[in-house]
DNA sequence: GTAGTGAGTAAAGCGGGTTGACTCACCTGT
DNA sequence: ACAGGTGAGTCAACCCGCTTTACTCACTAC
């Protein structure tokens, strides 16, 4: 219990592990419960969108990509039925990207999902507190863009 | 300071932000030390060749790739001098890839790299301890490749 | 010997991004 | 009024890293 290989191993395999543990775990129920089109990224969009929707350049800021790599997601999401681009109400160019009402369905299961798994990994309170400290203590106040990291 | 955001932020994005930024700082300071040609998955090789060894389909199994995307790998590192093929001790085709004195500088240098940035980070032995129970609620026993995830 | 097994390799394909070049709507200065 | 600049969007070409498919070859078992 002591050699634990895990209690050597190093902080920076401990965090890619567990992250990629509680991913992929999400990534299964969501994909089980009926999302098996969606990949992390595309949730990471619909909460760039969800409150007022962006223009596809705004997005590309917060996710951290290209326009048109941004373009292609939103062309992808548009297909499928998640995303509508509408005209942009300050005009020029723009199109303002919104959110369809499927879109809106998915988040709340995701958020649903996410919340039973933390729920099911026990107290997780003083690891929400250490990692806040890290995050904070490496990227200080402004917050860099979760890049899509699988 | 009780509103901060990443209070209401989920735990899995403050895992996968903290892996970012570690990871993020570790290998800036590693390419900064004149490794800007190797990738996190060249360490990961590294680490599994360090003792004496490995075919290219044994390291195709610790890293979670298909032989050939191994084979690749091994190709690259040979043209850069941090790997060779040498014939195997139990014959057949195989062919035993075993690291050069360039590897173990490398591997001592990353080493070195990994534990100034941990000693940066302040008291991290509670957050091991978290991200340790976390993997094993998750994980059980066998741990997972850590696939390259970046 | 002949058939099977498993390591290694060659070639093509693909997913998800980037770079570069372009169009078009709207400023802005003169 | 209109010439030039600016910025959003998009098309096309490319690139990287990996997978899929198909094969060659060394050895083993029958």
């Amino acid at each position: 219990m002591t050699d634990d290989p895990l209690a050597s191993t190093e902080l920076t395999f401990l965090l890619g592990m567990g992250f990629q543990l509680v991913l992929g775990e999400f990534v299964a129920r969501v994909s089980a419960a009926g999302y098996a089109d969606l990949r992390p990224v595309h949730g990471a969009v619909f909460q760039a969108l969800k409150r007022s929707g962006a223009t596809s350049s705004e997005l590309a800021a917060t996710l951290g990509v290209t326009k048109q790599a941004a373009g292609q997601i939103v062309d992808e999401l548009e297909r499928k039925g998640y995303v509508r681009r509408e005209p942009h109400p300050e005009g020029g160019r723009r199109k303002l990207v919104v959110l369809t009402p499927a879109a809106h369905r998915h988040l709340e299961v995701a958020g649903r999902i996410l919340h039973e798994l933390e729920a099911s990994l026990g107290d997780v309170s003083v690891l929400r507190a250490e990692l806040t400290r890290l995050i904070r203590s490496l990227a200080g106040e402004t917050l860099p863009a979760l890049r899509p990291v699988w």
